[in-house]
RNA sequence: GGGCGAUUAACUCAGUUGGUUCAGAGUGCCUCCCUUACAAGGAGGAAGUCGGGGGUUCGAGUCCCUCAUUGCCCA
């Protein structure tokens, strides 16, 4: 059989991908198995795929793959996220680049529009999920806003609303005015700016005083109700009863009083301005203030700022500054540095605004969901997320669900008769609640809200809803599936969904939605900086997966991926992936070139094979345990070390026939079965690349995918470790050729002295790897030969030409003084009384043995050096 | 400002309840080799006062305190 001299990623994964496709692999459905089963956190609708959904789907991809083959029921969801904020205003730019305003369309036009874009651009990431080998079951492929989904959330809205645990009413919210829209606290971003500190001067109402306010944010001056001072500050004590006026509009405003103030930010004098400012709210609040909302919803002026009115609060920032100083108001600036709120989704400044908005009660809600995780009923991987997520919960406050936008689910909320309001799934429904109240209330009197709900709002009952879990609480589907085992996710997301899921999975079925949640490291590039769109510094993962193939980026991925740390990808890392895959397809070169032949098995062969159905089991088990563990970068190098080092370097050489002769049957099949061993370990991992090489080691009965798990069997300590000593041995007769210039080709005897009887003169490993011409065990040593030790055991290699005294000496010595300072280590310990009292009996037994094997070990190295000096 | 982490080789990270020669791995680096599966390869090698200081202990990379640096979350 003709193989390529290079593994061609590009022609098998499609012909594999297709093929599982075919079989029907990824499909499930309820049996009598157990069930594995993960949701996928659904990607936004708007997005491509990048680095970050790269990482978390191969670790998705490699969980479910495994699980497959150790014959649980495996389900993977695909689904993707409406993205209210993102994907509305990708939809409004793309309607304005062709001359239409959101303005000009009815609700009921532009979510055609919306969806006319989802239906173009919405799969495009699952598809390039397909190309990273995701083994997703596609027909269960669910969206956000699917009408069963939709149903779903509106469903526990208004079952949320008859709990009292959604409240409409007026608060303080995060206001996006480029989106126009509220936000929930988790949407906003805190970054430090560089920015300027206004002092502005307050007449004092008949007085010839003044009083100085510092503020970040002159243009809010205008909606001021108060001027607050700490009742503490001796500064300001005698101005108690006195008003103050508002520069530029002279209005009146009080002077009070509030520990809240602090006496050493500023000038102590504080500015309240309740309808703009959190803190300055509830200050209002206490005081009974006047809230004036100066700002439009687009961030302009509105009338009751009365100057400036239609202009941009930032524009309006400089030209108020240029006004007051003309005025004699500006006593100075400062430059200041302070934490500004940022929009997560369109970036720009948020406002601080009062409005009217539908809240979720959280307090009841979080309390299970917060004590199961500190139970472990639910586990982090890795455990450090358990604090944060404590610490949210502990401080969660109640959750602005209300978003003025279109792109989403329409709050099932129905006015009628002013602001009378009921709320119901249906309009028919709320119209029969309406008419309790108000028996003369028509369908047409009926208005329902315009606002839709949180796009988190309809994700965090994702884990139930793909399995119709809301509407439909008994189905079969829900009752098998549900709690799913992972969710592998980034740490970004925990406050947004996990926790939220965690809350919604309690309340509607009394169950947490996964047992495990994975939390992958955020992927950055070389200087650490997150991998953006707007950095420009996110390579392409198809481009990668071209360049690479699958296996090479996911190999790629994985290396550089321990849980909860950062990735600093490089793109070597995927080189590394690549140059894994080629050794193996030259693995598979090597062994299907030979020729089989009816001999006796030789000893070397009988030998390896033993060591390497013992060290298989081995790493079986600790590939086991790190998977058991989420460790799954240390699970892919154990197997990446197993099949390069101990399978490729050592038991392939070891079997490997003289060139051009033919190999015994039986090491040919055994070496067969070994690698696919292999394979299958690797399976998860490497999907195409194993399935490809596993057709191509001989005739099978099934595709590697559906293959079942190595099991390990049990390990005989001792084969494995009488191998590192052979391994050793070998190791330092290759450093006595490449340090003497001794080519390969050139054949060695090798004299051994030694009581222990490990090995023979026959071992075969050792001829055959460092080409020995014979082993002698002797009594004495010969005379002029190259040594080197093992353990306590010392081994010669005598050559013709003259060896430099010297230098070995030099090498000796080096040995015998590090030998000789160990030797003082393990003496002192075992001469302190308290060792031996306090230490447990095996620590001292091993002191003691390191003792004795220490002393004759410098006997040898003594008597080695004066045997060579003249 | 509050909370939670991190600091081990040039880089990225392991290091289980303190105790085997425990100071490790991968990458990178250096030397030699185009040997017959693979130069996308092979063989060998150098490299760290475990962030600083103090403490507990017979014994500390591991536990405690403190300082420094740094990251994340929250206000």
């Amino acid at each position: 059989m003709e193989i390529n001299k290079t593994y061609n990623p590009k022609s098998s994964e499609k012909k594999w991908y297709d093929h599982w496709m075919k079989k029907k692999y990824f499909f499930s459905k309820p049996d009598n198995r157990t069930p594995y089963t993960i949701v996928i956190p659904p990607p936004n609708v708007t997005g491509v795929l990048h680095m970050g959904h790269m990482l978390n789907n191969t670790l998705q991809d490699v969980m479910i793959r495994r699980a497959r083959m150790m014959g649980y029921n495996t389900c993977w969801v695909p689904g993707t996220d409406h993205a209210s904020i993102a994907t509305e205003a990708k939809v409004v730019k793309k309607l304005a680049e062709n001359g239409i305003k959101k303005t000009d369309l009815s609700r009921k036009e532009f979510l055609s529009h919306a969806f006319e874009w989802k239906e173009k651009h919405g799969d495009i990431i699952l598809n390039q999920l397909q190309k990273i080998g995701a083994s997703c079951d596609w027909k269960r492929t669910k969206f956000t806003m699917d009408d069963d989904m939709s149903e779903s959330v509106i469903k526990v809205f208004v079952d949320l609303y008859n709990k009292d645990l959604i409240y409409r009413g007026v608060r303080m919210v995060n206001w996006d005015p480029s989106a126009q829209t509220a936000l929930s606290d988790e949407e906003v971003i805190h970054k430090e700016v560089k920015s300027k500190l206004y002092y502005i001067s307050y007449n004092i109402k008949d007085s010839n005083e003044k009083i100085t306010v510092a503020t970040t944010r002159p243009e809010t001056i205008l909606g001021d109700a108060a001027i607050c001072i700490n009742p503490n500050d001796e500064r300001y004590k005698h101005l108690k009863e006195k008003q103050a006026i508002i520069p530029l509009i002279n209005k009146v405003i009080p002077i009070i009083f509030d520990n809240y103030v602090d006496m050493e930010f500023g000038t102590g004098a504080l500015k309240i301005t309740p309808a703009h400012d959190i803190n300055d709210y509830t200050i209002g609040d206490k005081h009974g203030l006047e809230s004036i909302d100066i700002l439009n919803d687009d961030g302009t002026l509105n009338e009751s700022a009365q100057l400036y009115i239609g202009q941009d609060r930032f524009e309006v920032r400089n030209k108020i500054a240029i006004d007051l100083e003309k005025k004699n108001y500006l006593v100075k600036t400062e430059e200041h540095i302070n934490k500004v709120g940022f929009s997560e989704r369109t970036d720009t400044i948020i406002e601080p605004k009062l409005s009217m908005q539908w809240f979720c009660k959280t307090e009841k809600l979080s309390k299970p969901a917060l004590d199961f995780v500190m139970n472990n009923n639910i586990k982090l991987h890795p455990e450090k997320f358990k604090n944060t997520y404590r610490h949210w919960m502990e401080n969660i406050k109640d959750w602005c669900v209300s978003r003025q936008l279109w792109w989403g689910q329409q709050i099932p909320a129905f006015y009628y008769d002013g602001n009378k309001f009921v709320v119901a799934e249906t309009k028919e429904k709320a119209l029969l609640l309406a008419q309790k109240e108000n028996p003369n209330v028509k369908i047409t009197d009926l208005r329902q809200d315009e606002d839709v709900l949180d796009t988190w709002f309809s994700s965090w009952i994702w884990p139930i809803s793909v399995f119709d879990g809301i509407r439909d609480p008994d189905n079969e589907e829900i009752k098998y599936y549900y709690p799913t085992n992972d969710l592998i996710t980034g740490p970004d997301i925990l406050f947004f969904w996990v926790a939220r899921m965690i809350m919604s999975g309690y309340e509607y079925r009394k169950e947490y939605p996964f047992q495990n949640v994975y939390l992958t490291g955020i992927v950055r590039d070389k200087k650490g900086r997150k991998m953006s769109k707007s950095l420009g510094n996110s390579p392409d993962p198809i481009e990668l997966i071209e360049k690479y193939g699958a296996g090479g980026v996911r190999v790629g991925m994985l290396l550089c991926a321990p849980a909860g740390n950062d990735l600093p990808f490089e793109e070597n890392l995927c080189e590394q992936g690549r140059n894994f895959s080629n050794k193996i397809w030259n693995a598979l070169r090597l062994i299907k070139g030979w020729k089989t032949k009816d001999l006796d098995q030789p000893k070397s062969s009988i030998e390896a094979s033993k060591w390497f159905q013992n060290k298989l089991s081995k790493s079986i088990q600790e590939i086991n345990e790190s998977f058991s563990k989420y460790r799954i970068s240390e699970a892919l190098m154990s197997t990446y070390k197993l099949i390069w080092d101990d399978f490729c370097s050592w038991y392939l050489e070891i079997v490997k026939p003289n060139y051009g002769d033919p190999i015994d049957s039986k090491t040919y099949t055994e070496t067969i079965e070994l690698f696919n061993s292999l394979l299958k370990l690797l399976h998860p991992f490497m999907p195409f690349l194993t399935e490809e090489v596993w057709h191509l080691t001989k005739e099978q009965k099934t595709d590697i995918i559906i293959a079942e798990w190595p099991k390990s069997k049990d390990i005989d300590q001792k084969t494995l470790a009488k191998f590192n000593n052979t391994k050793e041995i070998i190791a330092g007769i290759r450093t006595i050729r490449k340090e003497q210039n001794i080519v390969n080709k050139e054949k060695l005897e090798l004299h051994i002295i030694n009581n222990d009887d490990s090995i023979d003169k026959s071992d075969a490993i050792i001829i055959k790897l460092a080409n020995i011409s014979a082993i002698h065990l002797n009594k004495e040593k010969p005379t002029n030969a190259f040594t080197f030790m093992v353990k306590s055991d010392e081994y010669f290699i005598p050559i013709s030409s003259n060896i430099n005294i010297s230098e070995e000496i030099k090498k000796l010595q080096k040995e015998l003084d590090y030998a000789k300072g160990f030797l003082k280590s393990v003496e002192g310990k075992l001469n302190n009384e308290r060792f031996i009292n306090n230490a447990p009996e095996q620590v001292v037994a091993n002191e003691r043995k390191k003792l004795s094997d220490t002393k004759e070990k410098i006997k040898i190295l003594e008597d080695k050096i004066k045997s060579l000096k003249p």
